[in-house]
DNA sequence: CGAATAATTGACTGAGATCAACCCCCGTGG
DNA sequence: CCACGGGGGTTGATCTCAGTCAATTATTCG
């Protein structure tokens, strides 16, 4: 298992120190829709997608609940905290089959403490992550549901995009019910943007995947008023 | 200034390893009101509010902008990260009269590489802060004005609340407009909740401050449904 | 005291949620 | 091979929360 090596933040290591790091963590297979842990479980393990996709998600008391991230092989997941008390803040599911390692957050915490550089890096994606999820707030808080649906798509693409056939397309499955619950809206009113754009030839879409035809126009819709 | 040994994460640290940190840090002070930099400014520099409040804003191109989060003495804002091309994501701005240390984010990266330790202490402040923001976009996808509202007084409460003459007082000057900001809304939905919560007993509240008088019935309007 | 800034209140409007019906795939098993 | 069942998607009608526009009333400060 060196998919080790190739995550960002363990580049830097010698391979005998990744070795031993391997040596620490533990693969799982999940089945799509498989829960890989659940917000309010006591918190006690850090993991790295090795391969497919893993959703973070976020619930509300009334019932609706919000779709964080789409994570891809090499980012991570689950708790830093070594507090023996904490919870996950988050719920973790298998969007497609994943593998994933996970460690204990202690075991963490050592190599942490081992390879200052390690601590670095993990701070520099925590920082990206909170000025994305800032962005987020931002959106939610000034932006209308079209123009939310065109950054999310745009955010997808950046990040799951594979070029096919010609066109962009977002290499995962993705739902009018996703595509809601990442935008603060509903099923029904992310199906009605999602076919104003079709029929206006931005995007090209059917049952669970989207491809983007038109980007700037795309950016143009973002970013207007 | 020795307001720096009572940071948290500098606590650690031995009192000449401080007397070294201590001398690279540059205090400036900001009148109310003041701008410390803009979202989109060149990000060169990590900040510590020493006294004072510090207002965190994020701006949307349509005129609208969102309220972060209000910093204490003891936190830090500012730029961790060392790519040169790299631009504050939000505007800080003096919220009271204000006395901030500041570095360059070379000298602080210096410092991180000299004492892990303190590394560690940054990133779980990060983590927490990512868990707060997550949070906020779970309550604007799922949450109705008033709910946020009662949560956003609740939270501020926590941080921010002393005891005075008997009921619990938000120490810092908070407008309908802040208000409002902070929750994704409008100043006259935000005077409207807050009427409302007055004539129900709930808060008591006049211009630029509120106080709390019935916490587990606000804990109840944000929780409910 | 008067100007400026904050807060309140009312009337109107509209974006988007909700409720409901229906279609269209796509996989499964008879 | 086809029937059928269920999940995903679409579309329409209606309703409502909160935004907008506008006028008025505090409150603080010079």
């Amino acid at each position: 298992m060196k998919i080790l090596s190739r995550l960002p933040f363990f580049g830097s290591l010698s391979p005998q120190a990744l070795v031993g790091i391997n040596r620490q963590f533990v693969e799982i297979g999940y089945a799509p829709g498989a829960a890989i842990y659940y917000s309010g479980d006591p918190a006690s393990r850090l993991f790295v997608v090795a391969d497919g996709k893993v959703k973070l998600l976020q619930h509300a008391m009334n019932g609706r609940d919000v779709l964080l991230d789409i994570l891809i092989p090499g980012e991570f997941f689950g708790s830093l905290s070594l507090i023996p008390t904490a919870t996950y803040a988050d719920t973790a599911q298998a969007h497609t089959s994943v593998c994933a390692l996970s460690i204990t957050t202690g075991e963490f915490r050592t190599i942490l403490d081992q390879f200052p550089g390690v601590t670095l890096q993990v701070l520099d994606v925590m920082s990206a992550r909170l000025i994305a999820a800032n962005q987020k707030v931002l959106q939610l808080s000034a932006l209308t549901v079209e123009q939310r649906i065109a950054f999310t798509l745009l955010n997808l693409a950046e990040k799951l995009g594979v070029q096919r056939e010609g066109v962009l397309l977002i290499d995962t499955p993705l739902s009018r019910d996703e595509l809601a619950s990442m935008t603060g809206s509903t099923t029904e009113t992310a199906s009605r943007v999602m076919s104003q754009f079709q029929s206006d030839g931005l995007v090209d879409s059917g049952r669970q995947w989207v491809a983007i035809l038109e980007k700037s126009k795309l950016e143009a819709i973002s970013l207007k008023d």
